[in-house]
This record gives structure tokens, sequence and C-alpha cells, in this order.
DNA sequence: AATTCAGTCAACCGCCCAGGT
DNA sequence: TACCTGGGCGGTTGACTGAAT
């Protein structure tokens, strides 16, 4: 099984994308949609296959990216989806809008993993290092998450700071904040796992995960594997909500990732999903002097500015140079098109 | 100033899965 | 049912960059 990779005879590009590519590809999708990928290339006059340019225009060119650094709260985030999915990049980014499966990963093997290991804990199994040797090396794949994992705790006991106080304890009630759904499915593998300070008593998803005013986080049910009495909360950064959303204009998205989803009989939450830059603003709003916060605005990138300065003068992005990191590569698109987003 | 090293991140590779024929 | 194709995902690689020596 498996395809060959993306080339065959035609001899194509590789490696990094230039300015004049990336202008290609997205005046192509702008104005077409991306449709059929494999088509993608030959429509927009690229010498990419077809997957290298899906790739690049989730990645990259995006107009939803978030980009800059990850918040605290983020890294919770993926700390506690890690630990009850494991590798699964793509369904973790999808509860991080504006963040993508690649970059995430990468944020993971970087920075996360080292830093579990310093605080004795094994990424892998998210157990102490020194029980997850004795379990046996601790296999990579995560796939023994199931015992205990407590990465409130840690959480609570390195960052200090104004995040950690939005985790529980795990002998700790949980805030009002956090609601749990129970799912019929699939989760037996998180019984009795310690969650944000609760105990399941056999299934258990975390149906929401709300830590600030200015965020919030979700556990899509249906990523949990959670069975089907579970909603399916949108998510701005997945692809095919991406997708789904290529007929709305920016206003309109927006307007679209606020919605209100039931989750079962019992819980009705109100999701909030502000576009990233705004959510971004939010929080570092919210969190002023914070650091971290601070550190994150600085480190803005392109789509934010660009999508910053475009919805807030209502003006279509890609008048302004999109390439408006210190690589100074300004490439300005055509704007025709633009109200399909 | 030059070199080495480590960290980051964009991109590719290979595989799996779903849908169509 | 078997095969083919496209999309998607996770793992890995390699270029680039900044810090350290």
């Amino acid at each position: 099984m498996g395809k060959r990779a993306c080339g065959g005879k035609r001899k194509l590009r590789r490696g990094l994308w230039s300015p004049e590519e990336d202008e290609k590809l997205m005046n192509h999708i702008v104005k077409y949609g991306h449709g059929c990928w494999s088509s993608v290339p030959k429509l927009a006059g690229l010498e990419r296959c077809g997957k290298s340019c899906r790739l690049r225009w989730i990645n990259y060119l995006r107009p939803d990216l978030k980009r800059g650094a990850f918040s605290q709260e983020e890294e919770d985030l993926i700390i506690h989806l890690h630990s009850m999915l494991g590798n699964k990049w793509s369904q973790i980014a999808a509860q991080l809008p504006g963040r993508t499966d690649n970059e995430v990963k990468n944020f993971w093997n970087s920075y996360i993993k080292k830093k579990l290991r310093q605080r004795g804990i094994d990424p892998a199994t998210h157990k102490p290092l020194d029980e997850a040797a004795v379990a046996g090396g601790g296999g990579g794949d995560g796939s023994n998450r199931t015992a205990v994992f407590r990465d409130a705790e840690l959480i609570l006991s390195t960052i200090g700071g104004a995040a950690a106080h939005h985790l529980p304890a795990p002998h700790m009630p949980p805030p009002e904040s956090y609601m749990y759904s129970r799912c019929s499915t699939e989760c037996d593998d998180a019984a009795d796992v310690v969650v944000g300070g609760c105990i399941s008593d056999g299934s258990l998803s975390l149906s929401e995960y709300s830590q600030t005013p200015g965020f919030t986080g979700y556990v899509d049910a249906d990523a949990l594997h959670c069975g089907p009495a579970s909603a399916v909360i949108p998510s701005v950064s997945s692809s095919s909500t991406l997708n789904s959303m290529a007929g709305l204009s920016p206003g309109a998205a927006a307007a679209a990732t606020t919605t209100t989803t039931t989750i079962d009989e019992q819980s009705t939450i109100t999701t909030n999903h502000d576009l990233p830059f705004l959510e971004l603003g939010t929080m570092s709003a919210a969190s002023a002097g914070n650091d971290h916060y601070a550190a994150a605005l600085d480190e803005l990138k392109w789509s934010d500015y660009m999508f910053d300065v475009c919805y807030s003068h209502q003006l279509p992005p890609y008048h302004h140079g999109i390439y408006g990191d210190s690589k100074d590569r300004a490439v300005h698109f055509d704007a025709h098109g633009l109200g399909n987003w």
C-alpha cells in the first residue's frame, strides 16, 4: 500500500517556497478554492505537487493562523490533550484555534518534551520517569497513558505564575468552568485517569477546558472518540472547518465561530471562538503584566498583522505585505475573490 | 572573527483511510 | 470485491539561526 511520494515523472520543485510561489498559490485558492489538491499546482501554475501545496496552505498561508509564541494556556492544554490523545497532533491542534498540527508537534518536540523531562515526567506516558521506566521502558507511543498523569500538578509546581492557578491541583475540586460530559464508548482507556482534579469513574471526556476569561480551549468530543452522544464543537483551526468556511466573508466567518453547542442533555456550553488574532489580543489584555503574553504579542507574524489591520480597517487582506517578519519578503496579493472568505 | 553546537521550524516521506469506480 | 486515487496524518529530515566557545 501507500502511495509514492508526490513528484512522479514530472520534475517538481522541492524545498522552501519562494514568495512568488506563495503568491500564486494564495491567489489561486483565494479565487477558486483548492478543490482537488492534485489539480491545484497545474491550475495555479506551480511546479509543485498537490500535497506540497496543501501543506503550504495549511501550515503557512491559511489566513486564520495565529502564529507567534504559544501561550501558557495553550501549552497547558497541549499537555493535557497529549496525555489523553497521545501523538494525535491534528486532534490536539483542532482544539487550538489558529494552530496547526505541525506547529503543535514542533512545539511539543522542541519545548514541552524537554520541559517535562526536566521535571522528571516521561513525556510519552505522562508518568514520573522512574515509574515509567519500571513500567517497561516507557513505550513511546503513549499507549500507556491511562494510569496516572499529573500534568496539572506538574504545572502548578513548576510554572507558578498566572496560568497555574487556573488549573486545579489533583486534590482540589474543579472550578465551575470545567465541564465534563460522560461519553458512551471508546473512552475506556481514560478510566481512572486524573484529569484536572477529577477522577473519572469510567469513560470520560473533557468537554470544555475553560481557564481564563479571555481564553477558552475546547476538547472536541469527537476528537476524543467519545461516541455519538457528544457534540462536535467547531474549531476554526481544523482544515475541514476551514473548507466549510470558505464561502464566508471574514466578518461572517468570525460570526460563525461564535456558536452555542449542546454537549448533552444536561450541559450546554457557549463557545466563543474569536478569530485568532482577536483571541490573542484578548488574552494579552486580560493578562496585562504577564511577560509571556507580551512576548507572544511581540512575536506576532504576518498573519496576525495582516488580518488585524485588514479587519480593523475593513480592508481585504493581502493589500499588505504578508511577509511582515524579519525575512522581509514583501509580497502583495491580488485581493480579488477575498469575498469568498 | 570564526567555528561549533543546539534549537526551531518548514517541508518531505511513507503510510493509512475513505470514497469512487 | 478489488483496485485506484486523493486527502490526511505522524514521523523525520534538513536548512536556518542564534548562542556559546
